[in-house]
DNA sequence: TCGTTTCTGGATTGTCAAATCCAAAATGGG
DNA sequence: CCCATTTTGGATTTGACAATCCAGAAACGA
């Protein structure tokens, strides 16, 4: 009945790629072409973070961005494929927000800092927006099948930071050896983003607050019994 | 255009209405329109859940319902209406999904086998569509304010069914005096949803299992502290 | 039964946004 | 400095899709 941890040695620690590089043709970019790509992408990010994608046309886009018709398409073959890049850009935005603390989540005090830093985000957003890569993810997980595996590569990239700290933790004894820290982490990474949705919605800080404090109260209790 | 009967239920448990009758004009309708109606709406989830709102176009729902453009517009004022009435939709069919356990999570055996009943949910689903709740909250949340509010209101009820049996744990003293079960509700709220997402974005039902053993785990540490 | 309301069929319209195209300007390497 | 390559302008095409309209059929109440 109570499929307790599973204890899977916390072998060596998995590198995820960072997702930057076009893996297919590589039309080189000049200087000006690389900074007007950035321009485009920047402000699609920015847009489709407040209006989702399909209420960001690319006419949006390109106002936004101050380019043409051919400068966009220039750089992107369709709107599919800039939504990648934006997916890509949103994923790095998010590691980058959250240092520098999200690479040393290893005590508990870490995590409550952690925790007041993702509240404060809220509150300083009005609770508006939610995840950047969250809400990607609740759009195109069943509309695109390619961006939901770069979202699932942007989620790794998250989770593997997290499990750093926690795994931390573990290997200095602080956690009971029946734990699995990277199962942790995805707990952990979980109740950050479930807690993001929910005040999303509610337009309501309690959420994230409440998920995060039940969270690292678990990982505290943890600790104590270790 | 101005729905009022506020009725105020100040009682300990508040008590959310059941969101489902269209609150402004009555165009009453036939047994026969109840059908069609219900048909159309029916429909729709079952598209929006497995494509999306943007990805799912009017003529779909059309085919997919066997109703004619006058049909679906007699009783929907337009794509938005009928949006909406796929979220009072889904939230009924979430709450349902989980009975008949979801209002009696009063022990943590209960709480685990909402659990496991969860797990068995995605795995049959092959871990696609997430919640069909959430994810109209990642899509709609920024772009359709009343849509917002209305998806609030079907999480709103959801939570105060898992607040109920919380509720009765902490009335007979099984928790500690000093934890808050509507919090504590909030923050299984959250682990669900965002377990929910990273397996669906990952098509693993390893996320929900992680958030929810954990956040159960944490229940249960504050059970036997108090 | 009759008259009113509700329900249905399906062609049509209008709008908007994605994507294409033809050149022209800038850039950079040799 | 020259030429290939990259970058840009912006009008245009294409297509999809939400929404409307005119009847006409069925259901309902009295």
């Amino acid at each position: 009945m109570a499929p307790k941890g599973k204890t899977k040695a916390a072998a060596s620690r998995k590198k995820t790629p960072a997702v930057e590089a076009p893996a297919s043709a590589a039309p080189r970019l000049t200087r000006k072409g690389e900074e007007t790509r950035e321009r485009i992408v920047s402000a699609a990010a920015g847009l489709i973070f407040e209006r989702g994608v399909a209420g960001t046309s690319i006419e949006d886009v390109k106002d936004a961005a101050g380019v043409s018709s051919s400068q966009l398409y220039h750089y992107f073959a369709d709107k599919q494929a800039l939504v990648h890049a934006v997916i890509a850009h949103q994923s790095n935005a998010v590691i980058i927000a959250q240092e520098p603390l999200l690479g040393k989540l290893d005590s508990i005090d870490a995590l409550r800092a952690w925790r007041d830093q993702a509240v404060a985000i809220e509150i300083q957003l009005q609770c508006k927006g939610g995840c950047p890569i969250g809400t990607l993810a609740g759009e195109l997980a069943e509309a695109d099948p390619d961006a939901r595996a770069d979202i699932a590569a942007g989620f790794a990239r998250w989770e593997e930071q997290i499990a750093l700290g926690i795994s931390a933790m573990h290997d200095r004894g602080e956690l009971p050896a029946d734990v699995d820290p990277d199962r942790l982490a995805l707990a952990l990474l979980a109740a950050h983003q479930g807690g993001l949705i929910l005040t999303q919605v509610r337009r309501d800080p309690a959420p994230i607050e409440a998920a995060l404090d039940a969270m690292i109260d678990h990982v505290a209790e943890l600790r104590a019994a270790a």
